[in-house]
DNA sequence: CGCCTTTGGTCCGGTATCGGACGGATGGTT
DNA sequence: AACCATCCGTCCGATACCGGACCAAAGGCG
């Protein structure tokens, strides 16, 4: 299918990128299809390929030896990975894969970096990137630090939210727990007390937001920063839902 | 006192420069003292100045509205801060200030961009020792999200021991409640429990490294990925105590 | 020297979260 | 339809950590 058109790509890094840099790359961007679980990059292993999404949730996961991990960011179509590359790095100790299915394009590594070498601008954009990134990674800590499994968890879902088209987010209470590292049965009870708040509705495998400025307001100052900086850095809101619910056309209650 | 000698600085960033990027920077590098609790950048303040820390230990903590707080990395003489003048952001969402009084040098940060736009060895190193610091923040949440107290301040003690020389540290147990996100008791009993496998030793003020081996085992995993990042990334170690005690000349017990 | 601030030690009850176990519901497969 | 794997809900006791209170020791400063 050749190189793709700015004018169609999704992705937000692609189509903020000027019109030469954007030239740059797209010869050697290839369309590729991400489905669930797929690995972007794995720990300690040179990445040579790099992805620039244009749908579904790709999550990067730190782990220890003894098998426990954590998730530590996450990112849609706002992002691509792995930032290693942009760094210089090669590798970095962390998984990436994907978390809900989607697709993007993959360019290699070499490419990337070459084009990374030409360009100023295009370096500014990507390394912006990486601070965002960071930061993220910065209040998911400080997140993990101080707050509550409630908050973390309404945490969570906004930002799942924001990387989603619509506002149902397909996941099992047994992997949220894998993500934020509690149990699974204080996934179940939690998401029961932001349902009873009617900030959420749940189905198997499914949460549905309904309230999202009433989650926000819960969450407790840790979301909000991270995706400010996005705005700051990039230049466009990091969420991009065509519809939306700030609790929108009302009905929905409660805080 | 005019340009330092690449041969007598002891910043392992500026140690490890090509002599031509060292000269790129040397001219405008100003020798400063960092006392205690000296800010080193604020949140979401441009940054107008660099520091390359010579001794003594930084801080990078960030915080939300209602006053939580944590600390989410720290760097000694083998850093610089603040990094979002690599990555052209201009500012961060957290505060950067001295933990335990030193020296370095200050750069203003439109020399420093300047130099990294014209050379890529420059950039590659200081983009790589992003990336540390980046591994360091990640494994920083990983802790906090999966480790006990004990481990995640056996972790903190380590992580300062690399960055001081010999083996006493001295802080309060007050302070290392801020860092760590804990209550001061929490701390004091801790350091206790540390001290009573004979790992540590602790007076007013100041803990003593005691058993550098076995507070690394203690730690579960969390210490030591960053810190080979960091050799892989840049190098050099990064603890390089003259001397040291990896349980050198016997007596210490335990474990 | 005596005073006052800082720092450290200890006791308390309360609670968020854990770890294990088990049963019921849901949905896909043959 | 019958079966099985996955997913979810709930109960249990254990425990790590919190928040508050209080006092003792150590050190700086007049």
């Amino acid at each position: 299918m050749g190189s793709p058109l700015q004018e169609t790509v999704r992705n937000r890094l692609l189509a903020s990128l000027s019109s030469q840099d954007f030239q740059r790359l797209s010869p050697h961007l290839e369309a590729v299809d991400l489905p669930r679980a797929f690995a972007l990059s794995s720990p300690n292993q040179l990445s040579d390929c790099s992805y620039f999404i244009e749908s579904g949730i790709g999550s990067i996961v730190a782990s220890v030896a003894n098998g426990q991990s954590a998730e530590i960011g996450i990112f849609g179509r706002e992002g691509m990975s792995p930032t290693a590359v942009i760094l210089n790095a090669g590798s970095a100790p962390y998984s990436i894969f994907m978390q809900v299915a989607g697709n993007g394009f993959r360019i290699e590594s070499v490419q990337l970096s070459h084009a990374l070498s030409e360009s100023y601008l295009l370096r500014t954009l990507l390394t912006r990137y990486v601070q965002t990134v960071s930061v993220q990674t910065t209040f998911t800590a400080l997140a993990s630090a101080t707050l509550h499994i409630e908050q973390r968890l309404a945490r969570w879902v906004l930002m799942c939210h924001d990387r989603t088209d619509g506002d149902t987010i397909g996941l099992t209470h047994d992997f949220l727990s894998i993500m934020l590292a509690v149990r699974r049965q204080s996934v179940t009870t939690t998401l029961h007390v932001l349902e009873g708040k009617h900030l959420i509705a749940t189905e198997r495998g499914l949460v549905v937001v309904r309230d999202r400025k009433g989650l926000e307001d819960f969450a407790g100052g840790t979301y909000g920063e991270p995706e400010r900086e996005y705005s700051r850095l990039i230049g466009t809101r990091l969420s991009g839902s065509e519809e939306s619910n700030g609790k929108a056309h009302g009905l929905n209650s409660a805080k």
